[in-house]
DNA sequence: ATACATTTGTTCATTAATGAACAAATGTGC
DNA sequence: GCACATTTGTTCATTAATGAACAAATGTAT
């Protein structure tokens, strides 16, 4: 690909995510974006169709890359799993850090809790063992939603804990629920 | 100006800068101003005849910005007038720390000096006042050489003192001086 | 509702960046 | 010294970015 592309893109990307930590996304203009990024508003458009497009783009690279690791990470133990996907949220805690916190919230949360879902549906099994005679729904959505509960917390609250102890941590809470 | 011009120069000098942090700038290559600077090696040549010509051009810009300082903080005593000065040195610190450390000391630290005897020319008056009877030379390298050994100091040693500290103890030294 | 400013999305001619290819020059090991 | 690899400096056709201009759509104040 042409490092030509690719660098408006990084910019246009880092832009946003600049700019999300600042006001709220509907208040974000195209023109904010160009200039921030210092790129020229028209270029914009040989991209992307709009910024909503771009959010999206945006988001669903992330999701794409832990996406990847989930697939590679797979026949791992929770622990040992866990560690990759934590240590990608803190290389990119820019970005996550905006997107889950208040302004940009409702676009990428809802992403990434569809996207868990997606990710968790083979491994909840109410046929058998710890969750036999459960409501699969039920199991999917209350892993879902502590799942994303603490990410969101270490990510707000400045990653207090180092990437290797969350994945030991929620590894323990993953195996204990599945 | 056209704005891909600015953001490769710009790209290009952060890559110089961080190379000669890196290893002496006899050993930097253009490929590798090009690798680091995410820049085609062509472009370089765009803009530069080589890499001598890019390094000039780059410590020459930063003299001309200290040139500028020094011409619109004149009339001041020394004590304001540095004030700018020191601010500058501390915003660009990448710079001036890789210029002032080992590697490539020679090239921007010569250069530095010139341009301070150059500036303090017009400062020194040995016909009268404190340093009547002197030798204009030996006075005027004696404040240039004392000069740059405090920047050099202050620079290489992590900046410690905060500009308007550096800019009052080194305005008295030089109004005791001059 | 009306006037007015801002933002949007598109066009287009111009300019810059790209990377490949190449010969020449410059290291480097033996 | 000689082979060999690396780096240099240049060329060129292709592609991307630019900014200006514009009409249309969307805010915003009164």
């Amino acid at each position: 690909m042409d490092r030509r592309i690719l660098k408006t893109q990084e910019a246009l990307k880092r832009a946003v995510i600049g700019l999300m930590a600042e006001k709220n996304f509907d208040d974000i203009t195209i023109q904010d974006i160009s200039d921030r990024a210092n790129v020229s508003r028209g270029t914009i458009y040989l991209h992307y169709v709009d910024k909503f497009d771009l959010l999206d783009k945006l988001i669903e690279e992330h999701i794409n890359e832990l996406r990847e690791i989930c697939e590679s990470a797979d026949e791992m133990d929770y622990k040992d799993a866990n560690l990759p996907w934590f240590e990608y949220l803190e290389r990119n805690y820019l970005f996550f850090s905006t997107m889950l916190a208040s302004k940009g919230a409702p676009y990428f949360r809802n992403r990434f809790v569809e996207f868990l879902i997606e990710e968790f549906k083979d491994e909840v099994d109410t046929t058998k063992g710890i969750n036999h005679g459960l409501n699969e729904d039920v199991v999917l959505q209350f892993i879902v939603t502590s799942y994303v509960g603490v990410v969101e917390w270490w990510i707000t609250n400045g990653m207090l804990l180092p990437p290797h102890v969350m994945a030991e941590q929620v590894g323990l809470l993953l195996e204990r629920n599945l």
